[in-house]
DNA sequence: TATGAATGAGGCTTCATTCAT
DNA sequence: AATGAATGAAGCCTCATTCAT
C-alpha cells in the first residue's frame, strides 16, 4: 500500500510541525519546573530527544522559543475570553469574570511562567515584533472587556468608575489568584485549594457590583 | 583632640557597616532599573564605587546580597504589618489590611522585585540558611494575622471561612496590586493610578467582611 | 518523436552537467559578492534553486566547491598565455604581458577571489590532490614563460637577470593591480580607472626591457 | 627596599600593558602562521599562557584584537613614510619610494595578514570606528605622497599623469612584491629572494620617472 | 584592607555534512 | 536522484568568584 507522493510531503511537514511543538512542550515543561534562569537549549535539545541544532532550525532563537511560547498562550487566554464576553452578551453577567480567572487559573504555573517571560523579554529587541502581535492580541482582549464594562455600568450593574478599573482590578486579582498557588503558606491538601480558588474568584465576580459592597465606605 | 582606640574601631565598624548598606542600595537600584538577570557584581561594584574584591569581603555571593535585600524587605513589611495588627486589636477592624497593602504599595517595584528574587533562590542550597529565616519571619507574621482573623471571625466581623483564606485572599489582590503598576494598559497619569489603587485596596478591605457581599451567590 | 535511450541517457548527464555549473556560478558570484568566509553551502544551494544534499551529490565538499573554481580558473588563464606566447613567437614581444596582465584583469574580482581561496585551501590536505593539478598546470605555464624570457634574454630585448625575476615582477605587479581595484583610494570614475591600469600595464610591458623603456609608447 | 604605592601602582599598570601587548604579539604569529580564520581566541590565549577570560579585559571581542593589529601596523608604516618623505624633501626624489617598498617588505607576511584583515573586518560595524581612523591614517600618509608627487611632477622628474597613478602604481607594485614572497615558484634559496625584491624596488622607484629609466642604478 | 586582573565553566549560536524518505 | 531535516563539534563571549599585591 504505497502513499502518493503528496501524501508523503504532508507527512513530512507534519511531523516536522509535532517536532517544533514537542521543543515547545520540552522547552514550557523545564522552563516550569526549573525556572526561567536555568534551562539551556541544550537541556532543552537534550531532554526533547533531538540535537541541539534542530532547534535552531526551528526556531531563530531562545527568545523566540519563550516568545512563542507567550503568544500561545496569550491567544488561548483571549479565545477563552471571547467565549465568556459571548454568555455575558447573553445575559450572564458573571460570565467574562469567570472565563477569565478560569482561564488563568487553568494551569497557574503557565501564567505565572508567562508574567516572567514578559519581564524577560520586554526589552529584548530581537523579539520586539513578535512582542507587539502579542500586545496586539492583549489590546483586543482589553478592548473588548471595556466595551462590555461599559454596557454593564450603564445598565447600572457594575459601579461606576473608569471602566479599566474593573478590567485591571479583576487582572490584579487574577494575577494575585494565580500566584497564591505558589505561596509557600499554601502546601495545602487540594480541597483547601480549591477552596481558596473558589473563595477569590467569587471575590473577583462581586467586586465592582453596585450595591453589593461598600454600603459603608471602610476605608479612612 | 585623638580620639580612643575603641572610638576609632567603632568608627571603622561604622564605615564598614555604611558600606554594607552602600552595596545592598546600588545593589537594589540596579535590580529595580536593569532587571534581575542583567546586574552583574561588576556593575554594582563599579556603580558603588567600591572595587569588585571588596564586595566579596561582604557578601559571601551574589544570591547572598539578593537575599539580604530579600531579608531586609521582609523585617520592614512585618514590622508594618505588628503596627497594623495593633491598631485593629484596639478596634479598628481594616487597619491591618490597610496596614499590609501601604506597606506592599509603598514601593511596587520593590515587592515585585523580591517576588523575583524569591523565585530566583528558591531553590538555590546557597542561601537556603537564610530563606529559612526568612520563611520564620513570614510565618510569624501569617501566625499573628491567622490569630487575629479568627478573632474578627469569632466577633462576626469576617466570613467564617478557615482563617488563612482571608490572609490569602487579601495577599493575593495586594500581590495583583503590585503587578498591575506594571501592567502595560496601565501607563495612566498618576491621579487615575491612585484611584486605581484605592479602589483596589477598597475591595482588599470589604472582600470576606460578613453580610456585606455575596448576599446572593453570583457563581454557578 | 520519442528518443533514443542512449539520447536519454545523453540529456541526463547533460542536466548533470549544467547543474554542476550552476553550482559553481551561484558559488563564485556568491563568494565574490559576499566574501569568502560569510558564504554557506545552504546559501549557494538555495540561491541556485536546489537542495543542500544536491550540492553534495557533485562534490565532496565545500573545500572541492572552492578547489573546482580555482581550477576552471586557472585553466583559462594558462589558455590566455598560451595564446599570448604564440603571438609572442610571431614576433611581438609585448604581446605575453599584454595577454597576461589582460587576463588577470579581466575580472579583478575573481582573480583576487582565487587568491584568497588559495591562500585557504593551501593547507587543506582534503583537496591537496586537486592542488597538485593547480600546480602542474601553473608550473607548465611558467615553464612556457621562462622559456619565451630566455630566448627574449638571448635576443637582447629583455635585461640578463635569472629569467624568473621578469615573469615574478610581472605577476606581482599584475598581482598588484588587481589589488589596486579594490583599493580603498581608488573609487574613482571608470575613466580615471581604466587610465590607472593601463599606465600599470605598461609599466608591466617596459619594466625589464633592457637598455630604456618607454623611448616609444609600447601599447596599442 | 620597599617601593612606594604608586610605584607599585606603576608595575601592575605595565604588568597590565605587556600582556595586552603579549595578546597582540601571540595573535599575531598565530595568524600569520595558522590563518586567518584557524585562529581562535581560546588558542591565542592557551598559547599567550593566560586564560581566555583574560583576552576580553584587553580587547572586546576577536574583532578588536585584529583592528588592533592593522592599527599597529597601519602607524609604523605610516611613521617610515614620514621618514622617507622628509628625505625626499631634502633633495633624494627615491626616497619615499624606497621607504615605502622597505616598510612594506620588512615583514611580508605581516603585510599580508593585514591585507587579509582588512578584507575580513571591511563590512563589520563593530570595528567601523578604529576602520574609520585607519583610513584617517592612510589618508594623510596618501595626501603627503600626492603633494610630494606633485611637486616631483612641477620639477619634471615624475610624469604628469594624476598625481594619485604614481602613488597607487606603486601601491600595487609593492603589493605585488609582497605576495610574490609567497608565491609557491619562490620557495628559493634567499639569495635569489633578496635579488628578485631588489629587482622589484628598482622597477618601482624608476617607474613613471620622465624621459627615462634605469640609465643607471638608482638604488643605494 | 581594598583592589581588580585573572580565570574558566558554561551559555548561545552556526554550519558543514549525513542520511532517511 | 533530489531533498532538507537532523546533527553536534566548535566558536565566541559573559560573568561569578578568587587571590596576589
Amino acid at each position: 500500500m504505497t502513499l502518493s507522493s503528496t501524501e508523503k510531503i504532508r507527512q513530512k511537514k507534519q511531523r516536522f510541525l509535532d517536532r517544533e511543538q514537542l521543543i515547545i512542550d520540552t522547552a514550557l515543561n523545564l522552563l516550569i519546573d526549573r525556572g526561567l534562569e536555568k534551562v539551556t537549549v541544550a537541556e532543552i535539545a537534550s531532554k526533547a530527544g533531538i540535537g541541539k541544532g534542530t532547534v535552531y532550525k526551528h526556531f531563530e532563537s531562545k527568545a523566540q522559543i519563550m516568545m512563542r511560547i507567550m503568544l500561545d498562550y496569550q491567544r488561548s487566554t483571549a479565545a477563552s475570553l471571547r467565549v465568556g464576553i459571548e454568555a455575558t452578551d447573553k445575559g450572564n453577567p458573571g460570565a467574562v469574570v469567570k472565563a477569565y480567572f478560569e482561564s488563568r487559573l487553568a494551569n497557574p504555573a503557565l501564567d505565572r511562567l508567562v508574567q516572567q517571560l514578559e519581564i524577560r523579554l520586554e526589552a529584548d529587541a530581537s523579539v520586539s515584533d513578535q512582542m507587539e502581535q502579542l500586545m496586539d492580541i492583549r489590546r483586543s482582549s482589553v478592548k473588548s472587556i471595556n466595551d462590555m464594562v461599559e454596557k454593564l455600568i450603564s445598565g447600572g450593574i457594575l459601579e461606576d468608575v473608569p471602566p479599566h478599573y474593573h478590567y485591571l482590578a479583576c487582572w490584579a486579582l487574577a494575577q494575585g489568584a494565580v500566584d497564591v498557588c505558589f505561596n509557600r503558606e499554601f502546601d495545602d491538601e487540594l480541597d483547601s485549594k480549591k477552596g481558596l480558588l473558589k473563595f477569590i474568584t467569587d471575590i473577583g465576580m462581586t467586586m465592582g457590583n453596585k450595591g453589593q459592597m461598600r454600603t459603608k465606605k471602610p476605608t479612612q
